[in-house]
Formats: C-alpha cells, structure tokens, sequence
DNA sequence: GAGCATACCGAATGATCATTCGGATTTCGA
DNA sequence: TCGAAATCCGAATGATCATTCGGTATGCTC
C-alpha cells in the first residue's frame, strides 16, 4: 500500500477513484461469495487485477472489508446528521430519515450485505472502533427522532425503543430482498415503514 | 461419521443426543466468531473433544453448519403448520404464528445469527436446498396468513408483500438485539410487532 | 469380567490462503 | 519525448486449515 506521496493532487484523486472503485467492486463479490469465501486471488480476478496489486490500494484483505463499511456508513452519517439538525418537527425528520436510510440500503444493498454477515468481525475487531462507533451513532440519531416522536404521542406503540428495534430491523432488512426494477419504489418502501411506526 | 449401525435404540439415542449437544454448542461458537473464522480444531476445543473427535458425528465443517440450520428450522416449521391449520381467524393466527417465531428466534439466537451470517451459501450452496425449501415454506406460511388478514380488512399498509417484509425484517432482527432478562417478554416484544402490523 | 462396538484421540497430510517482493510496464509532468 | 513515479504483475513464502487414520480408552451386553 503506497499512495502517491507529494501534493500531486490529479495523482492523488486518480489513486482515491480507483480506490474507491476497487471497494465498490469487492462489495459485489463479497456480497455474493461471501468474504472469507472468496480468496484475494480469485477477488484480484473478479476486479481484472493481479493478487499483488490489490495490496497497492489496501494493506490488507481486513483493510479492504473496513473500507467497505466506512463507505456505506460515512455519508449516511453525514446526511443523516443533517436531517436531524434541522428544524422540521419530529415526524417530518423521521420520514426524512427513513426516506434517505432506505434509499441508502438499497443503493448500496451489496456494501449492506456484507456488513450484515461480518457482523461478528465488527462486533469484536479491535480495528473496527470507528465503524462500530459510526453505527451506533445513526442508532442513536434515529433513536431520538423516534423519541421525539413518541413524546408528541404519534407513535403506535408504547415502548420507543421496541419500535426503533422494529425500524431498524425492517430497514436493514430490505436489502436482502429489493430487486431494482421491483413494484415498490425506494420512498414507497421507506413510507410504509413509517406509517408501521407513526400513529395518524 | 460412523452413527451406530444395527436397532440398538439405547445407542442410537445417546449418539443422537451427543450429536443435538455438539450442535447447539458450536451454534454458539459460531454466533461468536463466525463460522470460516472458527478452526475446527478451535471449535472441538471449545466443546472439550479432540479435532478428530467432531468428524465421529459431522463428515463435514459443512454438514455441521447444516444441521444447525435444519435445528433451527425445522421445529420451527412443524409448529407452524400447525397454527396454519387451526380454525382460528387469520388475525389469530397471525399473532400466534409471530409469538412462537418471536420465541423460537430467542430461544435459538445463536442459530439465527449463524444463519444469518451464512446467508450466501445457503442460498447458493447445492447441499442447501432442503435448508433453502424451508425457510422458502416458512415464509410462505407467514405469507398466506397475512394475506388473508389482508383480505379481512386488518392490515395497516395498503401492500401486503411490504408487510411480510417489515415483519421478517423485525422478527429476525430480534436475535441481534434481544437479551436474556430484557424489560420485554418474547410475547411482548411479538404483541408489539402484530400490532404494527395489523390495523385494530 | 470377556468381548466388542462405540467414542475419542492427536499427529500427519495435502491443499489453500494472505501476503511479500523484485522487477516489468504504464502514465504523468515538464 | 524523457525521466521518474505510480501502477501492476505473478511466482515464492510461510502459515493455517479441514480432513484422515491408526490407534487407545470407554462402557455396554451377555
């Protein structure tokens, strides 16, 4: 792993697109195969690579699962931080919340997939305090537009928190069964789910 | 793998009882380190046999993995063709068919999240079809019910596939989330998800 | 308690894998 | 177009793993 040194920054952006793109591909196999069940020479010619060069761009088979992780949570993140520091009331920012989450999901459905079945690695690895930590935080931004929401009486069910382990499950797990060209459209999905949790 | 070869009954039913237990404790192994990341020695280890020892009952790393699903799945299965095939209104079976899931789901936690983590190669594995006709008949037992509380009239959401989805979607999440001496009872937690469900 | 099938052991085997590295090739800046 | 840096190659390396097998220990049946 040598990324271009100086400030050569056409270099430098050439390097992070083909980077980026390299993550983007591996999420497909992996999503497929599943990630220990797909050596890195075999990955290396899925991606039309040569074992070698993938340690160019990452330093390792672990490295390379934690960018695919940093890259389906770092822009949710980012948008959801926004969603939530607006000044909508709280049901409006949840359906907002919901709409960009699900259309996250099923954007990056392969980057999900795998993130779902490495949940163990994550759970444990001692390398994985950031993604660990930028999970729990859309959690916990969820969690409190969900709060708000009950406070203000619009929830369905008594316990907050059984509906954001119900949220939170249905999201994720439309992933797993959403088919691009499929009857529903992304906000159609993310819709319904909240008139699951939101009392009319 | 030798099982005992002649109808010595007493034999067979100790083999078979060693066979369920070496099971339901690499389930847990398995839950905690992932399946490809636990050697098998390690695994034997953990369940106080020789490596050698594990290849009396299980031909096969695989075949192991295989006989937790079909632990998981198949007494699932029964009872609920059972609940299918009562009388009740479909409402009633609905909500009796989520509080044995929701229960099933705790009960074998650490069979979910293996089946989980293991998704791709249960789908696509060729040893994993009666694995795969399962969880395909499971759903749809789930599927016909909630269709036909569809028809009464009772369900929230104007589609009753999105419905099935949320519902699987929330039910298997539970087994990530769901703690032994929880504030919520297995029937509670299903109560709630019924009634996210089903307009009253 | 003799005889025997079962249950278990653990070192040996052969395959596979992640990673390395010396060098070939391509691309970029000037 | 030239030199240097970036990119890529792929065979070699050392470790790890699933599985096998010849053998011992255990405990049931009679």
């Amino acid at each position: 792993m040598s990324p271009p040194k100086p400030d050569r920054t056409a270099l430098r952006e050439r390097y992070d697109r083909r980077q980026a793109q390299v993550v983007l591909d591996a999420a497909r196999v992996f999503a497929r195969q599943g990630y220990d069940q797909t050596s890195v020479p075999q990955l290396a010619d899925d991606l039309g690579l040569a074992a070698g060069s993938l340690y160019h761009y990452f330093g390792s088979k672990e490295q390379l699962l934690i960018a695919i992780c940093d890259q389906l949570m770092d822009p949710l993140l980012d948008e959801a931080r926004a969603i939530t520091a607006s000044d909508d009331d709280a049901t409006s920012q949840l359906q907002a919340l919901v709409r960009l989450w699900v259309a996250h999901v099923i954007e990056r459905r392969n980057h999900m997939l795998v993130f779902q079945q490495e949940r163990h690695v994550i759970d444990h690895g001692d390398q994985w305090r950031q993604v660990r930590d930028h999970r729990k935080e859309f959690e916990r931004l969820v969690e409190s537009v969900l709060e708000r929401v009950h406070r203000d009486g619009e929830t369905r069910l008594a316990d907050a928190r059984l509906s954001l382990a119900a949220l939170l499950g249905m999201v994720n797990h439309t992933a797993q069964w959403y088919r691009p060209r499929g009857r529903l459209s992304a906000a159609e999905i993310a819709d319904g789910y909240v008139e699951l949790i939101v009392a009319r």
